[in-house]
DNA sequence: TTGCGCACTGCCAGCGCTGTCAAATAAGGC
DNA sequence: GCCTTATTTGACAGCGCTGGCAGTGCGCAA
């Protein structure tokens, strides 16, 4: 009674071979209209919701794609999942969230068994685990579709969905030179993620453009999180002649180069602007505000699930509008 | 040859019927030393991963449990979705996150529909979806193992895993107590959030144990989120006789009070006493960083992908515990 | 010597679907 | 009206595995 019904028995209540049923069910043609009609009440009736381990046995699609990830921002992962996910069920897929350690050894062999075991259709990537080039070649190897959202590497190839890191930091860097700011810093992310390094090009190509020129001194590493970005801060701001302003590679580095700030007693804007990068929860949610570059990671995440369900080309790229927002982080510079 | 192997292949491979094979993949006994390590040897060699599809259907197992969530906390998610997942691959289940929307009608319809569709072994329940008293009840009817991670209502039936809300209510309210507050208010959360009730409990408790009068213009609603949190701060420094202390329900409405007080040129803590509730990132973001309530949000999930796999009674209950977060946010009530 | 229990192994059905192909029926052409 | 072609339907194998059961070979008691 509570054990759900299959195929069969909705072909015997419909009075049709059950493959007429899989016709139905699967959108096939060559189904009368009349047909399809009683087999589709009946379904809706018996609340009748076919196997997806028989379906994917028997068939040559699991109706799965996995999405990979290895970030430790739930803020970025959310989104990401949350994008991914809706397309996919829309599009009547199931994405298959796994973590997984890039930098792993086994990174290849575990993802290969993830889709032995689960007969994937397409793989999304999320950086970092867009750069790992092994199993990008052993992917290209099975022709096993997949995705990249924001690659650094290898960007002409295949399909991937991102934004332009370069233009964006220039953008950001413009708007604190409009600002009167000539000792611009940059907190620089994890070397690992390719758009920390697009985002310093970015920084550093505005800075020439206005003739402004690059001092090393003033471009701190830090992990993209926020103990990192505190200390990373507190190293701009010990130094002799310091920075009027700090570009921080995301938001969480630029939360704790503001804490610096604020433990350090100096005013934000008014003494030191600081922006961020991602428009995370974070950049609303400190005080002031960050000034930072909204990214659209939801939308990124659901352009790479389309791309990889709707067969296009297989190397179409998809490149989606960032945008600045510009909060009380960031203000004139002080003389 | 990049197409999967079978157990068939294996089997064949390493002498033995392909029904031996099985026996050793699923670690049954009868199997001799000897076969059993020339098995295992053939599978490490071939890579061989068996089809997950194909167990699903031919046994009575998936290996596979769900977790519903209907929350809009990155960070909440994300740290339920980690503590379950990790627990599940070490248990060798896989983890199917699904989000969903608690309050729509279909709510029961949409997961049995996943139920069927995936032959899930066992659900993990996340707040608010706890509270769905209609899906629990068919959820019972089939006997389909669940666990609710922080259940509100009907805290003794099934499995469960929590915290005590009320305790630590308690414990943050006595905190500032002890700091010399006697006008502390609260920005309570979302009703549909059962731990909102609670917490306003404990609070109120508290407050009482200490001879201080319960004040309902000191408790104001919001929506667990940044916007309405300032906002409902805003509303109760504006009050005649304004609280020195301001307990919120979370810390994204604990952030948002912070923000009110920034804006408002209020000191904290010299001036106003702001406490909040989970220690999300965002408790070491802000500034001053947030006295909270640290929840084991990782914990309760791995105990109950833990409770509801390892087949323990069907109505244990897990506590863990909290822990107070004393940081800067909170001092001693201005006089 | 026979019998019996035990540890191990193999055979086969069948899980619930899809793919293939053949059969049945309807529609069109003369 | 008869044959051809298109449309709709059904029969059946088989996807890769597990469950049940029927062996097979061995040691040990009778």
């Amino acid at each position: 009674m509570s054990s759900r019904p299959t195929i069969k028995e909705v072909s015997k209540i419909a009075g049709v071979s059950f493959k007429t049923v899989s016709r139905v069910l699967n959108n096939e043609k060559h189904v009368s209209e009349e047909t399809r009609r009683r087999v589709e009440e009946v379904v809706a009736r018996l609340n009748f919701r076919p196997s997806h381990a028989a379906r994917t046995l028997a068939g040559r699609k699991s109706f799965q794609v996995g999405l990979l990830y290895d970030n430790p921002s739930p803020y970025y992962i959310y989104h990401v999942q949350t994008g991914a996910q809706q397309r996919c069920t829309e599009l009547g897929y199931r994405l298959l969230l796994q973590p997984i350690d890039s930098q792993s050894p086994d990174l290849v062999s575990n993802v290969l068994a993830l889709i032995d075991e689960t007969h994937l259709d397409g793989l999304i990537l999320s950086p970092p685990v867009t750069e790992a080039t092994a199993l990008l070649d052993e992917l290209d190897r099975r022709s096993l579709p997949y995705v990249r959202i924001a690659p650094g590497t290898r960007k002409e190839a295949g399909m991937s969905a991102s934004m332009d890191d370069v233009a964006a930091a220039r953008e950001l860097t413009a708007h604190l030179i409009g600002l009167g700011h000539r000792r611009i810093a940059m907190i620089r992310g994890l070397e690992s993620h390719a758009s920390s390094a697009d985002r310093l090009a970015g920084y550093r190509a505005e800075l020439e453009a206005h003739g402004i020129p690059f001092d090393p001194a003033l471009v701190v590493a830090a992990e993209n999180d926020f103990a990192s970005g505190a200390a990373a801060a507190r190293e701009l701001l010990t130094l002799k002649d310091r920075p009027t302003a700090i570009f921080a590679g995301n938001d969480d580095m630029a939360a704790g180069a503001l804490a610096t700030a604020h433990e350090s007693d100096i005013e934000v804007p008014a003494q030191l602007s600081i922006a961020g990068f991602d428009d995370s929860d974070l950049a609303r949610a400190v005080w002031p505000p960050l000034t930072t570059i909204r990214q659209p990671v939801h939308e990124l995440a659901s352009a790479a699930a389309e791309l990889i369900l709707s067969g296009t080309a297989p190397q179409s790229r998809v490149t989606l509008e960032h945008k600045l927002m510009v909060r009380a982080s960031t203000g004139p510079a002080p003389r």
